[in-house]
RNA sequence: GCGGGGAUGGCAGAGCGGUCAAAUGCGAUAGGUUCAGGGCCUAUUUCCUUAGUGGAUACGCAGGUUCGAAUCCUGCUCCCCGCACCA
């Protein structure tokens, strides 16, 4: 076995020595933009990233060869909480720590072989990057895109910082998983609220974006027609709004109620006999967290009021409940409770023996007093005892009635998102400094772009309390750009998010010391044609990465309005039906695999075991079956076979076989199905294998072996180079050209075949003839049934409708049938009718030929009215003595 | 609960109306190899039959459409993955 290991060293050496994989960014080439997501430097590449890098590098690598000017960089996402979190367990400095890791991982990611330019490298944490973090907050700002304010925020009391609503999966911080407490803070925020419906409505310009990314992305931003209608408290002179999407069900009204933290409650408005009781709901409500509040499930807990509000539309009195189910930050905070229609709040009704009226009946049908939870019909159905509304469907009812209480003045239709603003402040040292200055006169001002950047200081200590800037003296005490006077800094960092939501750009120019990018860069690169990366960022970076595109674009600075055109999701490396992960131990050391096997190995193997986007099981026996498939490639270019002087019908067969895997592994690559592309190439080289078994033509072998090298490259590049080489080809591998494929050498093949079809044919001649003197009834034709008759059903309809010929070839090259029953077919009717013996060009197989064959003489007999016996060629010894070869089918004519 | 995706040979996993007993890899069995082992090579790997050939069952279960279904339709069962007290 050849040291798969050492070949890759020798390799990279040369492509580094050429410098083979820079991209200019003057090219004449069209251009072609593919990224992965950059990684966070945690200090070892894991096979989820070997995953990703081998999925982008062939797709890089495959692109180039088709002759793109490939833009393809690497960077990392440097910013973020482990350094920090370093920095207090082992006293280390956390930019110390964070280039240490990138060294290392950039060392793996060099020993894979991949096609990137290193050139283009981007750090987030040097200053040289995020000062242009601090210079978009700065635009931002000014633009009112970025602004703070006091609200209920998500505190992680682990990670002690705040998280955006983005951040927190199940009521817990999704790095971390602490549980998330909910706190009243004044926090930054950056507006993507603005951009709700132009984030929702793009979702569908983003064709070639997977299904579930854009269900999930619509999910999340959540847009809805609600309708708050206003209710009178009675005896209060005060009004309550409440707000639902379902105003079709609002005669089955029979409640209203209002959470908790709702403000209403605190002006003085609960009648002093309910007061105590009320007050000690909300103080106990208030106690309990998110986690806690899952914890008792549906389980409802309430307290009346006292008051009671009037439902316009029945005039029924409906009394007004304090719960903790309904939440401030869903529509107003107060919903009305229709307990047929609703689950919550007929569990609500059972509760506290409120009373339940049913106001739609469902598809099943069902009438009676609603009393299970199973009769709540939420979904579908149509308005009962609904007034002006009875008879409708649902839908309609909920149009009709919200135009009906907006027309009385009693509701008012609103559009809400359940998207929030995006909270980007944190309270930690290791991320991009706020680029702003507090003074003691003029108050809050933003750091003028001049001063830029806000450098993080190097005097910190990591004690783990707080936030180490705030005790920074060198940071945190400046002067005010504006009076000059004692002010002090801004000590809140950017979410790293901020970080990664415009890094594609910086690739283009990332040299760039004047502006964040170069916008005839961008322009020339952008948008990203291919993004590469794992599904947990379905919602989180690829929505705030929408966003600062859609941004950036108002500020002037892009001309696009989507950043990633294309997006593929990969999926997970599994083992043993576990995530790889430390704390269980099933993690496969990919530099273990690159060691002794080689990076090729590790790449096919990744590659050729699952498709792309789905769960990857580790496998190493199947590592091994990879590593086994490159070193029989190898030995085609390093043990020639013995030579052949001519040609010969098996080079028609390896030609045949080529240009069909040539086009296979084409299509197959541009669909991303990588694993099939790399089957493809396994049979040609089962095929090649044999091939040079016996003696071979040498010009035709050595060309078959030299585009396998070609059609390889993508996957193991290391190998095809060195096939390449022992080829005696000329120049690198990773830069030849791509294959093209040749129809006529596909076809190849069917010459093979051409006596047996002459056979054929000639039997078809012979039907011809005697059809001509052949008595209505006397013609028997005997087929065996193993072919199968596509036309068959055509064709019978047809010879039932006419007797003419060309009238029938007509019918049959009609367009419509054409598309039905396929083109290659139809085209060959004419020709075949008109000369049997001669077979037309096509695409054919060998069964769509014979089968065609049989029908068009099935159809001729039809013409003269014979008859037609089809049956098993075997129950007629007569056909079985007359059939040539056991491979043909018997046609008789008796 | 809502939304999405699945169920194929001993395993993983293609195929998505006819060239399918079904790619490719793994595993298993037999044979070969200047072969210790390993590696490598060849053949076989649903059942019945044959000298070659052929036939019968098969692609979660039950029906249906079609000359023809792993592929299309309907129902059922089971599995996975997102979101979730969003009114």
């Amino acid at each position: 076995m050849a040291d798969l290991h050492a070949i890759s060293q020798k390799w990279q050496k040369r492509w580094e020595e050429e410098k083979a994989f820079l991209t200019p960014n003057e090219s004449p080439k069209p251009k072609y933009y593919c990224l992965e997501m950059f990684p966070y430097p945690s200090g070892y590449l894991h096979m989820g990233h070997v995953r990703n890098y081998s999925i982008g590098d062939a797709f890089a690598r495959y692109k180039r060869m088709r002759g793109f000017n490939v833009l393809y960089p690497m960077g990392y996402d440097a910013f973020g909480l482990p350094a920090e979190n370093a920095a207090i367990k082992q006293k280390v400095d956390p930019a110390a720590w964070t280039f240490k890791n990138i060294e290392g991982i950039k060392k793996q990611q060099k020993q894979m072989g991949l096609s990137y330019d290193w050139t283009r490298e981007v750090q987030t944490c040097v200053p040289e990057y995020y000062q242009w973090n601090q210079w978009i907050f700065l635009k931002f700002f000014e633009k009112g895109l970025a602004y703070k304010k006091k609200g209920l925020v998500n505190f992680c009391p682990s990670c002690k910082t705040v998280l955006a609503n983005e951040q927190v999966e199940e009521g817990k911080c999704w790095r971390c998983k602490s549980d998330v407490e909910k706190t009243d803070l004044e926090q930054w925020y950056f507006k993507i609220t603005d951009y709700a419906d132009e984030l929702l409505a793009d979702i569908d310009k983003l064709t070639e974006w997977p299904d579930r990314v854009k269900t999930m992305q619509r999910n999340w931003i959540g847009r809805k027609l609600w309708i708050d209608i206003d209710y009178e408290i009675e005896g209060t002179g005060k009004r309550v709004t409440v707000s639902t999407t379902r105003p079709d069900t609002n005669f089955g009204a029979t409640f209203v109620v209002i959470a908790p933290e709702h403000s209403l409650l605190q002006e003085k408005v609960i009648p002093p006999n309910r007061r105590k009781d009320v007050e000690a709901y909300i103080t106990a409500a208030k106690k309990k967290s998110a986690v806690e509040r899952e914890a008792e499930g549906r389980k409802k807990t309430g307290v009346f009021t006292g008051l009671c509000c009037v439902n316009q539309l029945t005039g029924r009195k409906m009394p007004l409940w304090v719960a903790d189910f309904v939440l401030t930050t869903v529509g107003t905070g107060v919903v009305v409770g229709v307990p047929g229609h609703d689950l919550r709040d007929f569990e609500f009704a059972k509760e506290f023996n409120l009373p339940i009226v049913r106001v739609v009946v469902g598809k099943d049908g069902d009438t009676s007093e609603i009393t299970k939870k199973e009769q709540v019909q939420e979904e579908e159905g149509k308005m009962v005892n609904s007034g002006f509304l009875d008879g409708l469907d649902i839908h309609e009812a909920t149009a009709k009635v919200m135009t009906f209480l907006e027309q009385k003045g009693w509701g008012k239709k609103t559009v809400r998102y359940r998207l929030r603003d995006w909270l980007v402040s944190r309270q930690r040292y290791w991320g991009t400094p706020i680029p702003v200055i507090y003074c003691e006169t003029c108050g809050m001002v933003p750091v003028p772009e001049k001063d830029l950047p806000v450098v993080l200081p190097k005097d910190a200590e990591f004690t783990g309390e707080g936030n180490p800037l705030e005790k920074s003296h060198s940071f945190l005490h400046t002067k005010c750009p504006k009076c000059g006077g004692k002010s002090r800094r801004e000590t809140d960092t950017m979410d790293t998010f901020v970080d990664s939501s415009w890094y594609f750009l910086r690739y283009c120019s990332p040299h760039d010391t004047k502006q964040p990018f170069d916008k005839t860069a961008v322009q020339k690169f952008m948008p990203v044609d291919q993004y590469i990366g794992g599904i947990e960022h379905a919602i989180l970076h690829l929505l705030y990465a929408r966003f600062f595109t859609k941004a950036l674009r108002d500020l002037g600075m892009l001309e696009f309005d989507e950043p990633f055109t294309r997006l593929l999701t990969q999926g997970m490396v599994v083992k043993d039906g576990a995530k790889m992960s430390k704390s269980l131990g099933n993690v496969v050391d990919p530099g273990e695999i690159i060691a002794k096997m080689g990076p090729d190995t590790a790449r096919v193997f990744i590659l050729f075991t699952a498709l792309p986007e789905k769960e990857l099981e580790w496998s190493d026996t199947g590592v091994q079956g990879s590593y086994r498939f490159l070193n029989r490639v190898l030995r085609l270019a390093e043990e020639m076979p013995a030579f052949a002087p001519e040609k010969g019908s098996r080079e028609n067969h390896i030609l045949s076989k080529l240009h069909k895997t040539i086009k296979r592994v084409t299509e197959h690559i541009e669909t991303f199905r990588l694993s099939l592309a790399i089957g493809a190439l396994m049979e040609l080289v089962n095929d090649l294998s044999k091939y040079a078994e016996k003696p071979v033509h040498e010009k035709t072998y050595r060309e078959t072996v030299g585009a396998l090298s070609v059609l390889l490259c993508p996957f193991a590049p290391h190998v095809a180079e060195e096939m390449w080489e022992l080829l005696g080809r000329e120049g690198l591998c990773s830069l030849a050209s791509w294959p093209a494929f040749d129809e006529s050498k596909i076809d190849l093949e069917a010459e093979a075949q051409e006596a047996m079809l002459d056979a054929v044919a000639g039997d078809i001649r012979r039907v011809l003839d005697l059809t001509k003197m052949a008595q209505p009834g006397k013609i028997t034709l005997i087929v065996s049934p193993v072919w199968k008759y596509k036309l068959y059903g055509l064709l019978k309809q047809e010879m039932e409708k006419t007797r003419d010929m060309k009238q029938l070839i007509s019918v049959c090259m009609d367009e419509k049938e054409l598309r039905t029953h396929g083109q290659d077919i139809m085209k060959v009717i004419p020709a075949m009718v008109k000369e049997p013996a001669r077979m037309p060009e096509t695409l054919l197989t060998q069964g769509q030929e014979l089968a065609l064959l049989k029908s068009g003489a099935e159809h001729l007999l039809g013409l003269f009215k014979a008859k037609i016996i089809v049956e098993s060629a075997d129950e007629s010894k007569e056909a079985k003595a007359k059939s040539a070869s056991p491979s043909k089918p018997a046609i008789v004519i008796a």
